[in-house]
DNA sequence: GTCTATAGAGCGATAGAC
DNA sequence: GTCTATCGCTCTATAGAC
C-alpha cells in the first residue's frame, strides 16, 4: 500500500479542536490543520468535503459535549442547587473552549448543524427552570436564563469585567433569576 | 492644487460604519472602504495610521452612541420603567448596529479604546440598578443586568431563538432581575 | 493628499500523478 | 488517500512619483 491512511475524520476533528482554541477562528486554516496532522492540505478534502463541513462537525461535537456536561451537573440536589451547578458547568465549558463556544453560537453553522446535537442543552435548561416555575415548558424563563449565562460568558471572555472582575455578578444574577422563577410558580 | 483632499477621518469613519454593518467584520477591508469613498486604499493611511486605529475609533464612536441612547431612554418614569426603557434601548442598539456592537465587545479593541468613551454606558447601568437595590455602587447587580442584556442581544442576533422567537424571554428576565434587585434593597 | 506599483503573506479549493 | 503544483483570490502595509 503505497499511500496508507495517515489521518481520519476523527483525528482531523480532534486536531481542529486544538488548533481552534490555540489560534482562534482565523487560525483554523486547512494548511495549519494539515501541518499539525503531518499531512498536506488537499488530503483533508478526502475526509471533509469542504471547510464548512468540518466547522459543522465541530459545532455538533461541542453541542454534544455541552449537553452532557449540563445533564451531569444538573443531577445535583434540589432544583435551585441543580440550576446553580448547571450554570457553573455552562460557564466552565465556555471558559475552557471559548472559540468552540463562539463557533457553536454562529448562526450560519448552527443552522447547518443537526437539530438533535443541540437538543440536550435546551432540554436541560427547560427542565431546570421548569422545576422552579412548575411549568415544564416555560420557554420565556429558559430564554432568560440562557441569555444571562451566554452574556456572562461573553463578557467574561471579552475582558469586559476588567481587572476587578465580575464582583459577585454571577451569584447575584442567578439568585435574582431563581427568585423570579419561583415567583412565576405562584 | 493638484491633489485636493477627497476624504477625511470623519468621512472614513462614517463609511466604515456602513461597510461594517453591510459586510460584516471581514467585509471591513481598507480596499473596500477606500472604494466606497472614491479613493485608493493607501490614501487612508494619511488619516489613520493603521487599521487598528480605525477600529478603535469605531469602538469609541459606538460607546458614545450607546451611552447617549441609554441616558436618554433611562429618563423615563420610575426606577423600574427606566430600567425597562434602557434595556430596550440597549437591545435596539445591538440590533441596529450588530457588527459595531461586536467590535465594541472585542477585548483587544476595548483595551485600546479610551476609558471615558465606555463610561457612560457603565455609569447608566449602575445608576439604574442602584435605584432598585438602593446601593449606588452595586457592581454585582449591574454585572448581572449587563450579562443578561448582552446575552439576549447575542442569542437574538445568532438566530439561536429560532423561528419561534424568544417567547417573552426578555420580559421574563427583566421582571425576574428587577424583582431580585428590589429584594436586595431589603 | 492621492496615486501606481508592489511587497509579502495568507487563504480555500482543484487537477492530476502515483 | 496522499502528494505536488497551482489557480485565483484576499488582505495590510510601504515606497516613491506627482
Amino acid at each position: 500500500m503505497p499511500y496508507p491512511a495517515k489521518t481520519s475524520p476523527e483525528a482531523i476533528l480532534e486536531a481542529a479542536l486544538e488548533l481552534l482554541e490555540q489560534g482562534g477562528e482565523d487560525g483554523l486554516s486547512l494548511r495549519a490543520l494539515a501541518g499539525r496532522l503531518g499531512v498536506k492540505a488537499p488530503s483533508l478534502y478526502r475526509h471533509y468535503p469542504d471547510k464548512t463541513a468540518l466547522e459543522v462537525a465541530l459545532v455538533e461535537h461541542g453541542n454534544r459535549r455541552l449537553g452532557e456536561a449540563l445533564v451531569t451537573a444538573s443531577r445535583e440536589g434540589g432544583p435551585e442547587a441543580a440550576l446553580g451547578a448547571a450554570a457553573r458547568a455552562y460557564l466552565e465549558f465556555a471558559r475552557t473552549h471559548p472559540r468552540l463556544y463562539d463557533l457553536m453560537m454562529d448562526a450560519r453553522l448552527s443552522a447547518l448543524a443537526s437539530r438533535e446535537s443541540g437538543k440536550a442543552v435546551w432540554a436541560t435548561v427547560l427542565r431546570l427552570v421548569g422545576a422552579l416555575t412548575r411549568d415544564p415548558d416555560d420557554t420565556a424563563a429558559a430564554v432568560a436564563l440562557w441569555s444571562f449565562l451566554h452574556g456572562y460568558a461573553g463578557l467574561e471572555r471579552s475582558g469586559m469585567f476588567g481587572p476587578s472582575g465580575p464582583k459577585g455578578g454571577l451569584e447575584a444574577g442567578l439568585r435574582a433569576l431563581a427568585a423570579g422563577f419561583k415567583a412565576r410558580a405562584g
